[in-house]
DNA sequence: ACACGTCTGTCCCACAGCGCACATAGGTCG
DNA sequence: CGACCTATGTGCGCTGTGGGACAGACGTGT
């Protein structure tokens, strides 16, 4: 809780696309947002209402979804102080997803109308933005692909390890039935994997209270998905960061 | 073949995206495409890769794929002549996802450069792309939902309805090989699915030649995805389109 | 202290789909 | 016509996960 686990994808405190951003439109932007306190499944928005405001997260997890007509819902996407909740932004028109906020927190709430303006005036906006929306893109492809083809176990790490990220604390809440719910999962698919998890020393999960105990274990059980929508929302906000590296790129502890 | 069998979405000869543009932008856009020909299983992009040209497809079909690192791949999207491949486009940054073609076809090529140019200095091109990747992203968004929850045999229906409305002909090419690729399933569950839907009468599939024998009956297999990606790509070139109908919105003849 | 609600671990059965293998039909080329 | 390649149909055992149910552990409020 009082470290940085994640060697600085973890909150700082603040959003780091707004952290990217040139002091001059750093200010002007603060000078419109409005911090909200978001409690745990939050909607931001439905699929295809108009988005009336996006949201710049500091602290919890967002995320995106696409619900089903039977009731079911899958998680498509997962955004903290990375990213933008609200793109890509087409005036008048909403997106094809929920966003809900999955681990408590808080954002910066910005107007859609104020957006699209500094979006139209300042060429370092607009490519943080387009770049976030082209890694948020990626995000959700590699997450097609992952739901199709890997195991529950390896989700499940997955989630974990993107949770972690983004939360900035080795623990948090998520009961394992919302959990099930994220990963297009039944309850009890969920609890065998936490359990299997848990006996491998790798988490402790107790009634809703998930902790990180072994980090690099967790790494080494999740499926390669964690890292390369790591890598590619890294790159967003540090274009130097390296291009593909095989795993957790600022962690060296890494066995194996 | 002679016939158009989707009421409206299937190919005309031209892209539909081009189609509706002002006839000033679409005169200075068919003055920089060059049309091409891509035969089956074309790579245009690879995942990372800089984006240097856009197509505009006018028949066949284009899928974006992610790749996994076993070699496995999965579809996300698939692309025909309501469509654009290459957005969301980022100046030297690529997509995470790679395209290929996936029936043969005609796409208008496009320079990245000038597609830049265009979308800068024309506000409805910049409007109708910008609510194409919002379409687009839709898409992927729910192919995620749908790898997740649905059985390979509805899968395998809607990859069929959605290619049928975009080849624009009951007849196109795909062996089970490839389509079990991307649907994320083995060649012999593809086998079997087809089977299934062969012996119902609603396709005929002979040696990768399928044929589209009782579209109706497809649509009552396949799952809500198909009509939910239809109608909101519809929107794109027509906004007078239908918020949420529940299936097919062209064709009367929808049983039960 | 007790009751109740919530969350988790576990067990049963059923089944879709994987992994693998093999036979056969359709097409091509000599 | 025959060899050969490609594509499809099919069978079998195995496993992960769904569907459903139940008991126990934990936490909270009275």
């Amino acid at each position: 809780m009082n470290e940085d686990p994640t060697g600085g994808v973890a909150a700082g405190g603040e959003n780091r696309i707004l952290t990217a951003l040139p002091s001059s439109d750093r200010r002007e932007l603060f000078s419109v947002v409005r911090s909200v306190t978001l409690p745990v499944k939050t909607v931001l928005f439905e699929p295809g209402a108009p988005i009336e405001a996006l949201y710049f997260p500091v602290d919890g997890v967002i995320s995106l979804v696409t619900p089903l007509h039977d009731g079911a819902i899958v998680e498509v996407a997962t955004i903290g102080n990375e990213g933008i909740v609200g793109v890509p932004l087409v005036p008048l028109s909403g997106l094809a997803v929920r966003a809900i906020s999955q681990v408590a927190g808080h954002s910066l709430r910005m107007e859609a109308a104020a957006f699209l303006s500094l979006f139209d005036r300042s060429r370092a906006f607009q490519s943080l933005v387009d770049k976030y929306t082209q890694a948020l893109f990626g995000q959700i492809s590699q997450a097609a692909a992952c739901n199709r083809l890997h195991s529950s176990e390896e989700r499940l790490s997955r989630w974990l390890l993107m949770s972690h990220d983004r939360v900035g604390a080795d623990q948090f809440m998520i009961t394992q039935e919302f959990l099930g719910q994220m990963l297009g999962a039944r309850r009890s698919t969920v609890s065998v994997s936490a359990g299997i998890l848990q006996r491998a020393g790798l988490i402790r999960y107790v009634r809703g209270h998930v902790t990180i105990v072994d980090r690099a274990g967790l790494e080494a059980v999740s499926c390669e998905c964690y890292s390369v929508i790591r890598t590619e929302l890294e790159r967003v906000v540090d274009p130097a960061a390296p291009p593909h590296p095989p795993r957790s790129p600022s962690d060296p502890r890494h066995p194996e």
